[in-house]
DNA sequence: ACAAAAGTGTTATCGATACACCCATGG
DNA sequence: CCATGGGTGTATCGATAACACTTTTGT
């Protein structure tokens, strides 16, 4: 979770770790950001982006600003999901995971040699360092549960989209097919969503409605 | 958070504690258990247990060594909350909170004059120390969600309980009367519970039929 | 006129809610 | 026999799920 250089004390006083679980529908998949470790420990494994907590900010800035490195995106939605402790067994260690939900459009990952930040569909991951598989699972669990009862889903798709487009995104978080007529009547009647005003042409075929978020702060109903 | 003795250097690693919202039903309401600090910061205010993380143990497992030593109860439901930066607005710390559900009959309070444990209902607490109002609200709400597809309310019960004991549970974490018959039902149908086989005269009435979970372990519905 | 996705309405089913009476016991 | 809480059944309502046809556009 660190990629310090120099060595540590391993009475020293704790580690304390963000860790960061992205979320993007690209390609029409719910998919993850991940790093490639190139320093011990887990080196040359897959996981996900973090860093050390400088005491000097809020937890959740020191996860907003790994975010924004990350992705170029400061304009997202962030939750914390929970604390684990020993992820790293050479010292006392905290990491406090989050994750995020960002569109994907507006990522401009990181070009950098030593970490080849890239997105990972989340239904075909390799063995990732620590336990961030399972972290990972959580994430997903917890957003496809948020968005039976919140907004959320602003946080994965542009300002406007089409119906489709949402429940894309939906079907790709709940890994289930939707019935295209029950989830238009659903998503209108709780007046998280209203008409943009345009429509959009895609192809050979009748254009379709453009919708907003009424709001793009969390509501919950 | 901390009751450490020592000085401490202000530019030192960050400081890990944990702090616990522990739930009982007393007199028919939901209840906590606070502590009274006396010693600075936030001297002479209510507080919530915990204390500070040593790095040998599990963030769990500190929860539930607290718990223990405040409780004597070891058989309970230990589930966490959230972590929070800037409590202590002297050093970088972070604290990790956990809530817990107890049989009240089953505590033996620590009888410490300086700490003074004791249950307070929380629907009437004081002025807390740090922001530990807010840790209480919440750990409330996730409770009171819980109780609908969870099985966690075996932890604030004994073994062997009536229903209407159950349902004074639910009402406590609630806040809001249920229906008796409904209640009932639901409860049965959920195969959460079972009938223990006996019954409970309690006065000049009908005696009511004992139950029991079926698992004493968190169940899903 | 055909292909392809958008848009719309009805029905059936299930679960949740509201509600009233009888039962067992102690005094 | 009366007071007290325990135990049971039914009718209604609303939400969810299943399901098929018409509309608009480009080719």
């Amino acid at each position: 979770m660190t990629n310090s250089t120099g060595p540590r004390n391993p009475d020293a006083a704790p580690v304390v770790a963000t860790i960061l679980v992205i979320f993007g529908i690209v390609a029409g998949r719910l998919q993850v950001l991940l790093v490639h470790r190139s320093a011990e420990p887990e080196r040359d494994r897959w996981a996900l982006p973090g860093g050390r907590w400088r005491g000097d900010e809020s937890l959740e800035g020191a996860a907003h600003r790994n975010l924004v490195r990350e992705t170029g995106v400061s304009d997202l939605y962030l939750e914390q999901l929970f604390t684990t402790s020993g992820l790293d067994p050479q010292h006392p260690s905290v990491a406090v995971a989050y994750f995020a939900l960002v569109e994907e459009s507006k990522v401009r990952l990181r070009e950098e040699e030593a970490w080849l930040p890239a997105w990972h569909p989340v239904d075909d991951l390799p063995a990732l360092a620590f336990d961030n598989n399972r972290v990972i699972e959580q994430a997903v669990r917890r957003v496809g549960a948020k968005l039976d009862y919140t907004n959320i889903a602003y946080g994965l798709l542009p300002e406007e989209f089409t119906l489709r487009q949402l429940q894309t995104a939906y079907e790709a978080v709940l890994r289930e097919p939707l019935d295209r007529r029950n989830f238009r009547k659903r998503m209108i009647s709780t007046g998280l969503i209203e008409a943009a005003g345009g429509s959009r042409r895609e192809g050979a075929h009748r254009p379709a409605t453009l919708y907003r978020f009424v709001s793009r702060e969390p509501v919950f109903l």
